[in-house]
DNA sequence: CGGTCCATTGATGTCATTCAAGAAAAGTGG
DNA sequence: CCACTTTTCTTGAATGACATCAATGGACCG
């Protein structure tokens, strides 16, 4: 079973994956290994081919923040300078297409690339202040809901979360446990049915955006 | 008195200030003044050259969220694509230098503008996870606190808060109750020094950036 | 089959919001 | 410059949402 993307950074730049196929290498993933690690050096760019990851930050007061989620076609980590902000980890088995930021470096002529990269950095930035925007104003519920609605591409297939709750946590910025309630609650409601905690499937499309608002 | 800025996006690109000089046109907005609207098309760039700007946006359950402020040689809303997906209005009167994006987009072929331009919104989006940061993981007095700091370049001097109660707390993600609270704690605690709702100083500069966390 | 990890559920507590009122500041017109 | 209005800010008390603490339940894996 795929996993359906919430949303796809560079699906709009058609050439992302074909550049990165030319320029850079393909590597693969166990579930669970580290991609790269908060606070090294960013020589390196990424783009997931297939499978997902997660970035995460790990803060001073011991907290975990969970950045995003990244599925076929993103680019991981636009926002990095010469150093990366979050750590990214494979949520299950991924091939990744590495290329060294130099080549991208070296292309800045070649305005097309420039502007891919560009755009990406842009989207991530819009994804972003979407992001804060959910925390901002969305009671925890409401964030569940947006969260499980971004992942139905259609109301008939199940569908594999391919994180656990604490990333769910950690990303809506709330505990375990309410992530817990809110997905109970949802069901309760008839809205979307789960089998287990990961698969699931929307019950009541038009309903499930309803509580999203 | 001047205001001082929390961050300044571009200060690091010292060509940005001159290249807007150079290709765009410094206009004057009075105080509440919009500078450009939410939703419209984004044919035009925006850099601060002097003055205080924020950015706004309405939702549709009527809420309001600031996105953030911009100071002397800040750009405004890299994050545009074709529309705004904020709005912008001075705080105070403001010059803004305003150039035709179009121009930008000739000059693409020029590296060291697309740098420049990608280096912005790379820097905007580093802000942006800041943000999403402190609304996720600090408590109201946390985010008060390092609002503040944020203002405090010297503990000397008098600084002044161009923006009211109600920006504030729009751009922390709290009720302007709260925020007069949390100022009045830290008042209590002679952290800091209001004269009136929008003057201040720091008294224990080392203080505040405990209560920041 | 037993152990470990992860998810669920319930009881209680805390912090920010909400509602309501009053005080201070800023604008307005004589 | 002063009275008046309007807006903004402050303060208090009660409510509510989510967190925390604690225990149970279930899935996966050797």
């Amino acid at each position: 079973m795929g996993y359906a993307a919430i949303t796809h950074i560079t699906s709009a730049i058609p050439s992302m994956a074909a550049m990165m196929d030319r320029m850079g290498v393909k590597m693969h993933f166990a579930k669970g290994c580290e991609i790269f690690g908060q606070d090294e050096d960013a020589n390196l760019m990424h783009c997931v081919a297939t499978g997902a990851v997660r970035t995460t930050r790990l803060l001073s007061d011991g907290r975990r923040q969970v950045g995003d989620f990244y599925f076929e076609d993103d680019m991981i980590g636009c926002a990095n300078g010469t150093i990366h902000r979050f750590s990214a980890e494979a949520l299950v088995d991924c091939s990744v297409w590495v290329v060294r930021r130099s080549v991208f470096g070296l292309a800045y002529s070649d305005g097309a690339l420039a502007n891919a990269l560009l755009e990406a950095t842009r989207r991530e930035l819009e994804r972003t202040q979407d992001h804060l925007l959910a925390l901002g104003g969305k009671s925890a519920c409401e964030r569940v809901a947006s969260f499980l609605l971004g992942f139905a591409r259609d109301d008939i297939e199940w569908l594999s979360l391919p994180m656990g709750r604490q990333d769910m946590a950690d990303y809506l910025d709330l505990t375990i446990e309410t992530v817990s309630r809110m997905v109970r609650h949802l069901q309760d409601l008839d809205v979307v049915k789960f089998n287990g905690a990961r698969a699931f499937r929307v019950l009541r499309h038009d309903a499930l955006c309803l509580l999203a608002a």
